[in-house]
DNA sequence: ACCTAAATAT
DNA sequence: TATATTTAGG
């Protein structure tokens, strides 16, 4: 346990690194890579485009807009991933928009997040009052949310937390990941504790990468999970019948 | 502009 | 039944 910590670097010289190491580059590889990772949804459609609102408001046909995207399946994996967003900013501070933007699944809206938020929250009351062994007014129909384990801190009103943005210590790297490496074969996805970093090989040392943007990190969080549970096809939003 | 709960629609 | 959309209010 003590000799993994003294051939990585310690945190104070690390960290400083992130933020000149990690914008540009590595946010523009996971544009790169994440474009067959996701936005496979329906028999290999792409999913209907959300365009930019357009000035232009008459001329005939504006079908952009309206086009009508096929209505969104709450896979298991899907809510889970929802379930993290929501864990990992508090459940206090969750709104849609945010949660959005931490799943970065392509092609979910606001709406989708809002609603299904909703039915989470009621979900969640009707726990509340159920306690523990017996009774519970969880029915047969809460399946999905079933699926993904709630965090302890959402059921009680304790506090605000956003579950993490500490220092975690170092442990071996790489170790916990089956497939450390991806982007472009330099960087590493390496789990520490809670926290995600991205390793990069320079000389001999690795260098330990803490995302910088929220968002970044999370799209690092998201690919190391796919990864991790061995999925070869990664969270889609509509799944076809194999799922 | 965004959030939310409730009602209603598909 | 599950998800979307609308409504009304903050």
């Amino acid at each position: 346990m003590r000799d993994e910590e003294e051939e990585l670097p310690s945190p104070e010289e690390l960290i400083p690194l992130s933020q000149s190491l990690i914008t540009p580059h590595l946010a523009l590889a996971f544009d790169l890579r994440s474009t067959h990772h996701r936005n496979i949804g329906n028999s290999g459609h792409p999913l209907p485009q959300t365009t930019p609102p357009q000035a232009n408001s008459s001329a005939g046909d504006e079908p952009a807009r309206t086009l009508k995207r096929p209505r969104l399946v709450w896979t298991p994996q899907l809510h889970k991933r929802f379930v993290d967003a929501v864990a990992h900013i508090g459940i206090k501070n969750a709104v849609p928009k945010t949660i959005m933007q931490l799943m970065s699944v392509e092609g979910l809206t606001r709406e989708n997040v809002a609603s299904h938020l909703q039915k989470y929250r009621l979900y969640l009351k009707r726990m509340q009052s159920g306690g523990g062994e017996r009774g519970g007014n969880v029915g047969e129909s809460d399946h999905l949310f079933a699926s993904s384990p709630v965090p302890a801190h959402f059921l009680h009103p304790t506090g605000r937390q956003s579950s993490d943005h500490f220092i975690p210590s170092f442990v071996p790297m790489a170790a916990t990941l089956p497939h450390p490496q991806f982007l472009h074969g330099r960087i590493s996805a390496v789990k520490m504790d809670q926290s995600l970093f991205l390793a990069r090989q320079s000389q001999h040392q690795p260098v330990l990468i803490r995302p910088s943007s929220l968002h970044l990190q999370s799209r690092v969080a998201n690919y190391a999970e796919d990864l991790e549970s061995g999925a070869k096809r990664v969270l889609t939003l509509f799944p076809t019948r194999q799922d």
